[in-house]
DNA sequence: AATATTTTGAGTATCGTACATCAAAACATG
DNA sequence: CATGTTTTGATGTACGATACTCAAAATATT
């Protein structure tokens, strides 16, 4: 009762199994090595004719290019820049940690990282950080984006000098990059949503926290919950958002003045950083009746909230999932291999009280 | 205001920034490279005294050995086989396609991978399943363990022989396996009880629907579950579980049993498979006041009972993730090099009908 | 001191690919 | 047909390690 398969696929060559070679199909396309290496490397003096007979060869054997004996032989660097925001953001320390923590790692594999740290909410700031990389010394680059015109004129120029370019956490989507890496925030603001909705029970209002309207991913989440809320939960209204730049004072005196004005607010949605602002404002206000909170990001601090009870979810994407995804999907577009999409979706995670890590 | 970090130990060898390679290491530790070649490969015929020079200079040159020179050369390859449960149970079919989509892309780095299908609940079959692999075909073993002497002693006997053995999904935590891959199942049972607590506002009691006492994910989540019901929802009371083997029929008419039995069900969990029979169960007491179920897996069947309503949460572990992971850690314990901990922790998952991927 | 044994050095081939050079062959052009 | 140009072949070296052989040197044993 006992079934096996063998998953590789193991090709006999000669009398070893091993995978087929260069040799192999200079052999079956009947061409010298030299040819084959200059069809594999597209370099110039190669007839279209001989070249299909090489893809043929390649096509009919199932031939693999050994990519570890290839960077082996190149020296292959690859050099990966990281554009994230500069300032007191938990969730951007958070990725910046993920970056050093992966970059010991991948060094093992010629990867190489570098963190560039640009103002938040500044496109002006980001495009020239962008334009002062040097195409001659960068292979890919991930950028945390602000989606405005001078980002995306930046990230044009990039990719035309040739570096590869995703967008990370935040999109653009009108640029040229060749992918979005983050979870979708529409997604992410309807599950906020559903959460809300069903944890408030009684009729009355959710304020909305978001950073700033700037950033996409914030943009994103709003629309995402207002949809959800106003199509399942008629019993509760959104008021309309607080822009708190992602700044916990900020955050803390809007909401404490919104708090003071509207008595029926039942729920918050905190959908960009300075968490503990929000914390701050609710201790002012002790002895009303309990108001439902779902906030972004497990960083320490909210964490600490989730325990004690002043945060009832935690929306979440995962910072260390993300780095490596950044960096697995440049790696195969410099080698121009394909990616695997079922590893890269980055998944929307839910935290409570009882499921923390 | 931009800062830049460079990530990589980028060390200056002779005159090109490059890792430092065991001609280094030779040169530095004043003997050949036979000489270190032996050291680092553990050869006899080296003193301790050598030997420690030796390490002293790959210490003082912080000396990384390249993984992928060294595989080519040896044109080492890893086989790993996945030892997990035959029959209809989806998520042990999502497993297998895991499997199955990771080996195309292992194959690149010379990892095989052999799926061996055994009979579920069944220690025996599952321990001479074990004994049936080849040591020297062999380097590395993943097994969903039964938690039974006689599992427990192949895993030792395997181990015994030099193969690599991982516990998968399910664990055998007394065994010699060197570690285990999935989520923390106490952990799972107290995230569903704390959705299933939250959305039962009604007192009432709550039916588990449990696979069988002899694996251990069951029991464990159990476990969890009843805890935080106990200490948290004192509403809500646990009636003695059901055991429906994983299988939808037996699923089916058990529930059906207790649920006519017991008129004051508000809520279902069910920790293992079979969930068309949970499905097929409730169809059949249409117009009674709603039941709030939570159930494990977010196979294709779960999916749709979510979209439709009649799930209100789903537990799930990605079998992606899980076999991607086992692979990961089964190379790093043949090649003998530390494992990247945090990229390996298994996320407990909740899905509802707004975030479903 | 003579011999046996262990430890070390030097050299070479190999893995699968990249890349450069030079000569030979094929093709095109006037 | 001679000439020029493009395409192809043959060959060698390199990448960073493994793994072997054979001889030399350093120890250990009697």
């Amino acid at each position: 009762m006992v079934r096996s398969d063998r998953e590789d696929r193991g090709r006999a060559a000669d009398g070893v199994p091993g995978r087929p070679t260069v040799r192999d199909v200079a052999r079956e396309a009947g061409v010298s090595l030299a040819t084959v290496d200059r069809v594999l490397n597209d370099r110039p003096g190669v007839r279209k004719v001989t070249a299909r007979r090489v893809a043929e060869a390649m096509e009919r054997l199932g031939y693999q290019r050994d990519m570890a004996a290839a960077n082996l032989s190149k020296r292959r660097h690859y050099r990966l820049v990281f554009l994230l925001a500069d300032g007191t953001n938990s969730f951007m320390h958070m990725l910046r940690d993920a970056v050093r923590n992966t970059a010991s790692f991948t060094s093992m594999d010629r990867i190489e990282l570098q963190t560039v740290l640009v103002p938040p909410f500044d496109g002006p700031a980001l495009a020239a950080a962008l334009d002062a990389l040097d195409p001659e010394e960068t292979d890919g680059v991930a950028v945390v984006a602000t989606d405005s015109p001078e980002v995306r004129d930046a990230i044009a120029r990039l990719a035309a000098r040739g570096v590869r370019v995703l967008t990370l956490v935040s999109d653009a989507p009108t640029s040229v990059r060749a992918r979005f890496v983050g979870i979708d925030n529409v997604v992410a603001g309807r599950t906020a949503a559903g959460l809300l909705g069903r944890f408030c029970a009684a009729p009355g209002q959710i304020c909305i926290v978001m950073g700033s309207a700037l950033l996409r991913d914030h943009v994103e989440r709003r629309l995402g919950f207002e949809t959800v809320i106003a199509r399942e939960y008629p019993h509760l209204r959104c008021l309309p958002p607080i822009e708190g730049r992602d700044d916990a004072d900020t955050v803390e005196q809007l909401l404490s003045a919104r708090l003071a004005a509207e008595p029926g607010i039942v729920g918050i949605y905190s959908l960009g950083a300075g968490n503990r602002g929000i914390v701050r404002a609710l201790d002012r206000r002790r002895g009303d009746p309990r108001i439902q909170v779902v906030v972004h990001e497990l960083t320490p601090y909210a964490r600490g909230a989730l325990i004690s009870g002043v945060f009832d979810a935690v929306i979440n994407q995962d910072a260390g999932h993300e780095i490596r995804s950044a960096v697995r999907i440049l790696k195969a577009l410099i080698d121009g291999r394909p990616t695997f999409d079922a590893q890269e979706s980055i998944s929307i995670d839910i935290f409570m009280r009882d499921n923390l890590p």
